[in-house]
RNA sequence: CGGGACGUAGCUCAGCCUGGUUAGAGCGCUGCGUUUGGGACGCAGAGGCCGACAGUUCGAAUCUGUCCGUCCCGACCA
């Protein structure tokens, strides 16, 4: 197949957008790939286009090998269904009307549509089922960013499985993790598989595909030795050991007037900011307040708190802390708080500084099971300097996209949607549920993340526009007609720049576009009737005539 | 939702502080000519409701207010 550069639509640019951040954003709308509509909302131009479909050829490739079944659901869904599982308040959710005040939702993903249809399963004999599609998927971020990493409206496939049981959900949740793996592999795309946190998709396990780049909305944490990667959420680090002062028989009262931070009250005491306590009260819906504390040079990893409490906590207001504690922010501890008490595992040993909860006042040499009781669960934000839970190594990190997530449901939309099925022993069950998410767009990003240079996109062989990009130039159009001929004869997708263009200017947009190898007809080549061939990712030229391509490269 | 920045030609930007007749540059675009292996050159052109509205003023791209939009940081986030 050959397209024609004079005749595409394929506006490169010479300059960077002026509202673009990260590369993948710069490169493809200057590429010609993809241009904005609005915020968080994108036009795939033609490129842009076959790339995506390159991406979603791939992933139903891996997918009917699976045995998962491709179907279609709508996108415009009523309301009722969100409303039986409990979804519908969610805030990234758009709402709309019919004409006749009927209320309906722009899904942002189709568990409910697709459990909706499992209703129909009847027996234990119909399972498992494995389905999925592809279809565009709505959600009102707060704040889309980074051309097309974080949007309002995408293409995702999303599959659902259906079993009798946990085990079955096991084997097709395998099932589909190295059915990602391959999908990622083939997209050129290095991804971690990480555990990760469920969000607003509940369920009992899920596992992130993270892939490193330049931007993103992600923090993956990694071991320099390869044996631990996790999202920074919900990943554990080994903080360096405090420096701790001599130990006390008992809490000693100290006056610190003014003193409001770590630092001032670790540069007052001369003290490490490791050997003291930060008190951090929360409220929870009903009203009442926990404390969590975490190390003086640590961050509170809300998330974590959130899975350790069990129920939805807010920072606590002042009057709430004055209620509670009978001291200002700044001088609050774990002694004497009538309150449960969240500690992190860093705290366990040692004795720390901690507020006195008597404003202007703090204790030092505070130890837990003398002088308070908690319940201690990893709470802190994992840091630079930490060392690996499992071997000690140096932990890393580094910014990534999410491109896939994957879920354990369990029964979580089956049972308010009524998809059961009779078992052996003939009892109604609640069908074991999970899904699969992947997002093509997205993989495009990381794709163009990853594998760039300064003068353009180097794309994954599978993921190229194009497979081959021949420039012809002046006095060599005859000779670059035949070798795009040649070309889509052994197979390849061919771009044939026949422009009337400058050679530089055929040449920089070639490097943009980033097709893995690129043929130049022109006078240098026709003194011997032979054409160039360059390889963009290595740069590698050579002389080749025109009956040997499509062979060897 | 909190903080910040920006909005002038298709793109990237100057002009605004210190208001003054016809609003500029580079790139891109059209025509003609010369050029032609890494974004050429000359000549001639086209292209703007200066984000919107309201105010101040004899006069507003420029000052004030409100709104809208876009980006960045945070909150949030399959």
């Amino acid at each position: 197949m050959i397209n024609r550069a004079s005749q595409l639509f394929l506006p490169t640019l010479r300059d960077d957008p002026a509202d673009a951040e990260a590369t993948s954003h710069k490169l493809l709308v200057r590429g010609g790939f993809v241009r904005q509509v609005s915020a968080g909302l994108w036009t795939f131009l033609p490129l842009g286009w076959r790339v995506h479909r390159k991406v979603e050829r791939i992933i139903r490739e891996e997918m009917d090998a699976i045995g998962s079944q491709e179907m279609f659901a709508p996108v415009l869904t009523p309301a009722e269904l969100w409303e039986k599982t409990g979804r519908h308040g969610i805030p990234e959710l758009f709402k709309l009307k019919d004409r006749s005040g009927r209320d309906f939702i722009l899904p942002l993903s189709h568990e409910e549509t697709f459990t909706f249809h499992a209703a129909e399963l009847q027996s234990y004999k119909q399972l498992p089922q494995l389905w999925y599609h592809m279809q565009t998927k709505d959600r009102d971020e707060p704040r889309p960013s980074g051309g097309l990493i974080r949007v309002r409206e995408f293409i995702m496939k999303d599959s659902y499985s259906f079993d009798i049981d946990e085990a079955g959900l096991d084997k097709s949740f395998e099932l589909n993790r190295e059915a990602y793996v391959r999908i990622f592999e083939r997209c050129g795309v290095e991804t971690f598989a990480v555990q990760a946190e469920s969000g607003i998709m509940g369920g009992n396990e899920s596992r992130d595909f993270l892939a490193p780049s330049g931007s993103g909305g992600n923090t993956l944490v990694t071991c320099e030795n390869g044996d631990y990667a996790a999202d920074l959420e919900i990943a554990h680090g080994v903080p360096r050991a405090p420096d701790f002062p001599p130990p006390l028989d008992a809490p000693e009262e100290i006056e610190t007037p003014g003193v409001t931070t770590i630092e001032a009250l670790a540069a007052l005491l001369s003290v490490d900011e490791a050997a003291t306590s930060k008190a951090m009260p929360h409220t929870k819906s009903d009203g009442t307040v926990v404390l969590a504390l975490v190390r003086g040079d640590d961050r509170l990893e809300e998330a974590k708190l959130l899975a350790a409490v069990g129920a939805d906590v807010r920072p606590s207001t002042e009057d709430e802390i004055r209620g509670a504690f009978g001291a200002d922010p700044g001088s609050l501890g774990p002694v004497g708080f009538k309150g449960e008490v969240i500690a992190d595992e860093t705290l366990r040993d040692g004795q720390f500084v901690a507020g006195a909860n008597r404003t202007d006042w703090h204790l030092k040499g505070v130890e837990q099971g003398r002088d308070f009781e908690a319940r201690f669960v990893d709470l802190r934000v994992p840091k630079e300097g930490d060392r690996c839970p499992n071997c000690g190594g140096a932990l890393q990190f580094q910014t990534a996209i999410e491109v896939g997530h994957i879920f354990k449901l369990g029964t979580k939309y089956s049972e308010p949607l009524g998809a059961r099925v009779l078992d052996e022993d003939g009892n109604e069950r609640p069908i074991v549920m999970g899904s699969y998410g992947i997002g093509p767009g997205r993989i495009m990003a990381a794709a163009v993340e990853q594998h760039h240079d300064e003068n353009g996109i180097i794309w994954p062989r599978e993921l190229a526009p194009y497979d081959a990009h021949v420039v012809a130039l002046p006095g060599a159009e005859a000779i670059a007609e035949q070798a795009a001929e040649v070309l889509s004869a052994a197979g390849y997708d061919v771009l044939l720049d026949d422009r009337d263009a400058r050679a530089g200017e055929k040449f920089a947009d070639a490097d943009l576009i980033g097709c893995p190898i690129r043929i130049t007809a022109g006078k240098k080549s026709l003194e011997d009737g032979k054409v160039d061939f360059k390889d963009r990712a290595t740069g590698e030229e050579s002389r080749l005539d025109v009956a040997d391509l499509g062979k060897e490269q």
